[in-house]
DNA sequence: ATAAACTTTCACAAATTACTGAAAGTTTAA
DNA sequence: TTAAACTTTCAGTAATTTGTGAAAGTTTAT
């Protein structure tokens, strides 16, 4: 396999496994080209390689630089501006897992706890309802700190560690 | 909060995760109800709930069964199928973690793999490719053997010992 | 064998989501 | 202050995903 064909295989592999952590294909292939890039690219070089329009390379960079996985790199003397991204997986994960607790778990860690505290009528479908939401949100909420917890600051020590005790 | 309210909030709350997990509105609404429900439902029920067709009823609980997390559970006398779904929310977690690793996180593992080993011409942008794709290799398949072992057999005591462990 | 009771399939329709391209907006240099 | 170089916005379009309903298929009782 060549440079190009390996290339190719990793942006379009990546792209649709954007589904996967909750970004669209194209935020997914501009990562994944900025990840492999050995220098800054402009929205330009960005659009030819992908074969993708201006507006669409422009708003999905604008979303990717909301999440914080890209930032603008002002390359001296020149008037385009330049993009990169984060280059360490580490701290790749780290964002993606803070930015999809905040905007997606979160809201609903917040609605099963509500709905498992509603007042026991008694009847037996209200203490299904209580007891399974009330299952629901002790794992979510669980699963939710343990992804942050794992993904962030102490990382290589705690994977090491866990790594060593599941195996 | 009656309990109509509250359980209309979770249906539809779930409903809307479903992406989270990979897994459209109507699948993870059908699970939520049946999730909640004391006794098994039949198709007219779940139908008559959710206000969708008998078409989309029926090959979302198909898909729910090929997950393995709605089974069909007949009832004595009765000439109707009846559905019910996994009430443990481990192993709920523990099937929907396994489901998707295998059909989604394992052939991109692969591809990473693939991509990360094609032999280094020298340049500096092959070496860039091999390096990042590699560094992704290595963390996709940590988190998805992590979250594989996290979720099975020994889960109450190893996430007894995490939450502790972080706290 | 027949028909009633029920489920599945699938062509088409509806809804949602993503993309385009051109116009409007912004910044910089002279 | 002007105009060139560049970026953003957004209305309209395209692509994709999901849902419908009726016809075809299956099972069971008689």
């Amino acid at each position: 396999m060549k440079y190009q064909e390996a290339k190719d295989k990793f942006i379009n592999t990546w792209g649709s496994l954007g589904s996967l952590w909750g970004i669209n294909k194209a935020m997914a292939q501009i990562q994944a080209l900025l990840f492999i890039s050995t220098h800054p690219l402009s929205m330009e070089d960005i659009m030819e390689d992908l074969k993708i329009s201006r507006g669409n390379t422009s708003m999905n960079l604008r979303q990717l630089m909301d999440w914080g996985i890209v930032s603008k790199t002002l390359i001296p003397g020149e008037r385009k501006e330049y993009f990169s991204t984060e280059k360490d997986v580490q701290e790749l994960a780290r964002i993606v897992a803070k930015e999809r607790s905040r905007r997606e778990i979160k809201p609903v860690v917040k609605v099963l706890k509500e709905v498992s505290s509603i007042t026991d009528d008694g009847t037996e479908k209200t203490k299904e309802l209580i007891k399974q939401t009330a299952a629901l949100h002790e794992l979510t909420e669980t699963a939710d700190i343990m992804i942050n917890k794992l993904v962030s600051q102490q990382q290589n020590w705690i994977t090491k560690s866990l790594l060593k005790l599941f195996k």
